[in-house]
DNA sequence: GTTGCTGCAAATCCTTTGCAAGGTT
DNA sequence: AACCTTGCAAAGGATTTGCAGCAAC
C-alpha cells in the first residue's frame, strides 16, 4: 500500500518539518498521481508552487520514504510514491510510465549471494525492469493490424 | 575481457563511422581509464577535442558495445569499459569507481521469472550493485583507527 | 521572535544541436 | 568530389542556490 496525501504530510512532519501550505500542494498532487511522474509534472500539476519548491519537497518526500525515485531506460529520472516500509523494486512500462511495484525475494537472494564474487561489501543496489504493459502492448497489437 | 583502443576504433569501424583523429584520442583515453568514469573526465584528459566530440564518441561506443553506461546511486551517469559481447552487471565501488562486471545467472532467472508477476512483456532491465570495495573499507578503517 | 520556508531569478551542471570549416573515403 | 565529422558556441533541460520577505512554531 501507497501513502496518502495526509500520511505523506504526516510523514514529512514526523522528521521535524514544517507543515506548510506550499508543501500541502505538493504533497496532494503526487498522492494523486497514479504511477511513474516527473518533477516537472508534478510542477505544472501545482503551478502557484514554486519550482524550487516542488524539488525540495520531492526530496523530503524521498527522505521519508513516501517516494522513489527510479531511472528510464534513458537515464531519466522518475518518481513514483512508494510501498510503505518496504523493500521493493519497480516494473515501469516504458510506453506509458505505469509503475508496478514488486518484491522479488530471489532477486535480493541472488544479490546476497553475489557478496561472494564481488570483491567489496555491498552497501545497495538498484534493480528496475522494464515493461511494455499489456494495455499498451494490446494498443500496438491493434494499430499494427491497422 | 575488455576492449582495448584498437579494438574499439575497428568496432566503430564495423558499424560504418570514420577512423577520425579525435575519436582516436577519445578511444584511447577510454581504454586507458580502468573501472569507472564519467564524460568530463574524458573530455578533461583530451583537452584537444571539444566536448561535443567526447560526447559524441562515447554514444557511438556504447553502439558499439564498448562501453557500457551505468548510474551512481544520485543517477549521475558513468561509464565502462563493456565485457565484450556478454551480457552482464556492474558492482562499482562508491568511493573510488572502480567497477567489477559480473554475471549472475541467479538474476537473470529470477528476472525472467517475475514475467509471471509483472503484467506486461518485459523488455529490460537494470541492476546495478553498489559497494564499498576492499580497498576502499581497508583505508576506512584505518583511518578511523587514527 | 526565531528560525525555517518560499518564490523568484540566476546559476550550475550535463548534454545536445546548428553551422561553417575541415577531414576521410 | 561527396559527405561525414569537428569545434565552437549557443541552446536546452533539469535541478540547485542566493536572498529578501513571509510563515510556522
Amino acid at each position: 500500500m501507497t501513502m496518502n496525501g495526509a500520511e505523506m504530510m504526516e510523514a514529512i512532519a514526523e522528521l521535524g518539518y514544517r507543515m506548510t501550505g506550499p508543501r500541502r500542494l505538493v504533497v496532494e498532487a503526487v498522492g494523486e498521481r497514479r504511477g511513474g511522474f516527473s518533477a516537472e509534472q508534478i510542477a505544472r500539476d501545482v503551478p502557484s508552487v514554486g519550482r524550487a519548491t516542488v524539488y525540495r519537497t520531492l526530496r523530503l518526500l524521498q527522505e521519508a520514504g513516501a517516494v522513489c525515485k527510479l531511472a528510464l531506460p534513458d537515464g531519466a529520472p522518475m518518481y513514483t510514491a512508494a510501498q510503505v516500509g518496504r523493500h521493493h523494486h519497480h516494473a515501469v512500462c516504458v510506453h506509458c510510465n505505469r509503475v508496478e511495484a514488486f518484491r522479488a525475494s530471489t532477486i535480493e537472494r541472488a544479490i546476497r549471494e553475489l557478496s561472494m564474487d564481488v570483491p567489496g561489501r555491498i552497501t545497495g543496489h538498484r534493480v528496475e525492469v522494464y515493461v511494455t504493459c499489456s494495455a499498451c502492448d494490446r494498443a500496438a497489437a491493434r494499430s499494427s493490424r491497422g
